[in-house]
RNA sequence: GAUCCCGUAGCUCAGCUGGUAGAGCAUUUGACUUUUAAUCAAAGGGUCUUGGGUUCGAGUCCCAACGGGGUCACCA
């Protein structure tokens, strides 16, 4: 039996006590079950990509490494698969080759991780593989991993048996999902790409990369609940940022001219399929634009990611066709709602917004305000209809405390969302450097507060400041990231293209 | 937050109107030196999420809690 150290040690089941005693028998036989490298030189797609049956000797000595996920052994030789980072390769171990070793084999499990050195060639039944000259064990895994068998038919469709499916142990548990489902990598290396097409898109345009606070004295820049937490050598309670808006228009005032920051946000509310408390918002602010030179920059840096990642303009999300071919479809936000509703809701008391919404069928509580009324007309009878990627342009001022007033729309402002299938990618506007439109709009935002609407913003002195001292015309954009991936990589739900979506505590 | 569904072996799942648990894969032992969801033979493995209740008897029925998923509400 194993002797159990003094150390916290978890309940163990059968399948691990064996993988304790054969870890003690390896190291018992001069076997180091954890080394410190391998000198691998070839990924399992490198060697089924270079492999040529015209000249099997190319691949004379490879070295590999990765976890077992499969074993078949059939008494003196046996079949093992392994998985690296690029996929999984077969390896063929036979006695003849391993002498003694072979016999230890069965000290190694599913899971393990090994090197191996050898040559490659195709077996009889037609698959690559790795002849093993030597066996490294590079890590004793002490836990069951889920397997999943695969079948290949001769069209080399793959049907997966058993797969780990349950939701909870994979979001709970990536590492087990990301080992036993490897193809959901696809999602998160296109995550990690769209991200760097849209940095080099804006660092190829001269616009700086910047850090600022996540930690904030005021919270601001959006509508939101925010995380609380207490700085103690200061002893003051500091919030989580919503939104770094208020902060790259300070660095646009201190005379940047372009600045961007991918964000992580955090908010404090329900989670859903497209709700994650935390999550990555890109904003980007350029100096003598106005959100129509945006638009057309959004539209190009779109554009861009979908063809570099895609690598066409057109996207499958689920049984939809998008496409980001340009240009995209730019509708005022009031001709949108006569397109859908029939009625011209422009300049409407609220009395009047609320007989519309009635006579539309669209329930709002008959306590809310105008701008209340007029979101939710448009999320219930608008928005479901702009499938195609649109820009939504001209919105009531009131919801957006912001946005640089319309020069000649009377209580609109400059500001544009981009919708795609239904939800909002992008938003936003000519920046409101008006300093006086600006405090009063944060003091009506601020009364709004005091009535009970916790949501509302708050009254940002220093920002206010800031913007006193002089910010040139400015153009801002904001792309929630988590989104956008989530289209471009069919997934609908957020969980699927977060690593490590925020869960409940177990237990 | 409201409502519906789910929680059985390491994984994927059965378990009918209540009679104290089953399969495949994984694991163990044996056979097999080009197999591939390898095959063949045998074996081990479960306080059925937790806590109450009804009952002679609960995985199964009832209540509550915890966790997950869906829908709605709030929001990006």
């Amino acid at each position: 039996m194993v002797s159990l150290s003094t150390m916290t040690e978890p309940q163990r089941n059968d399948q691990e006590l064996r993988r304790l005693e054969e870890l003690h028998l390896l190291r018992s036989m001069g076997v180091d079950p954890y080394p410190t490298s391998f000198n691998k030189t070839h990924d399992a797609a490198t060697i089924l990509r270079d492999f040529s049956d015209d000249a099997p000797d190319a691949l004379n000595t490879v070295h590999v490494a990765g976890r077992i996920m499969t074993v078949r052994r059939m008494g003196k030789a046996s079949f093992w698969h392994i998985q690296d980072h690029s996929g999984r390769i077969q390896i063929y171990l036979k006695k003849d080759d391993l002498g003694e070793q072979y016999d230890s084999l069965k000290l190694y499990d599913i899971g393990d991780i090994i090197g191996v050195e050898g040559f490659v060639f195709r077996t009889r039944m037609g698959e690559i593989s790795v002849h093993a000259r030597t066996l490294t064990l590079l890590t004793k895994s002490l836990r069951p991993i889920p397997v999943a068998k695969e079948e290949t038919d001769e069209q080399g469709n793959v049907t997966r048996y058993d797969a780990f499916a349950d939701k909870e142990l994979r979001y709970r548990r990536r590492y087990l999902d990301l080992i036993a489902n490897p193809h959901i990598k696809d999602t998160f290396v296109k995550r990690a790409r769209i991200i760097s097409v849209m940095r080099r898109f804006f660092d190829e345009r001269g616009w700086l990369e910047v850090e600022t606070p996540i930690l904030q004295p005021l919270y601001g820049g959006a509508t939101a609940r925010p995380f609380v937490t207490h700085h103690n050598a200061l002893d003051v309670d500091l919030y989580l940022r919503i939104a770094d808006e208020l902060y790259l228009k300070r660095l646009i005032v201190g005379g940047f001219e372009g600045v961007y920051e991918i964000s992580k946000n955090f908010r404090n509310e329900g989670m859903d399929k497209t709700h994650n408390p935390e999550y990555t918002a890109l904003e980007i602010y350029v100096a003598y634009k106005d959100y129509v030179w945006m638009m057309d920059m959004t539209e190009e840096c779109l554009n861009t990611v979908v063809r570099e990642v895609v690598g066409t303009e057109t996207v499958l999300f689920q049984d939809v066709e998008l496409s980001f071919a340009r240009p995209f479809r730019r509708a005022k936000m009031f001709d949108l709602y006569r397109e859908h509703t029939g009625k011209d809701l422009r300049g409407l008391s609220r009395e009047e917004l609320l007989a519309a919404a009635k006579e539309l069928h669209v329930g709002v509580d008959p306590k809310a305000s105008a701008m209340k009324i007029l979101d939710e007309i448009f999320s219930v009878l608008v928005q479901p209809h702009l499938i195609q990627p649109t820009f939504v342009t001209d919105y009531p001022v009131e919801m957006s405390p912001l946005a640089k007033a319309h020069p000649t729309e009377a209580g609109l402002v400059e500001r544009f969302e981009l919708f795609i299938n239904g939800n909002e990618v992008a938003n936003a506007f000519s920046e409101l450097n008006d300093p006086i439109d600006q405090r009063e709009r944060l003091e009506d935002q601020a009364r709004i507060r005091a009535d009970g609407d916790d949501e509302a913003m708050s009254v940002d002195e220093d920002f206010l400041q800031a913007i006193e001292v002089g910010m040139p015309p400015t153009a801002g954009l904001g792309i929630g990231i988590d989104r956008l991936v989530m289209l471009l990589t069919n997934n609908d739900s957020i969980r699927d293209v977060v690593f490590f979506p925020q869960m409940r505590p177990e237990h």
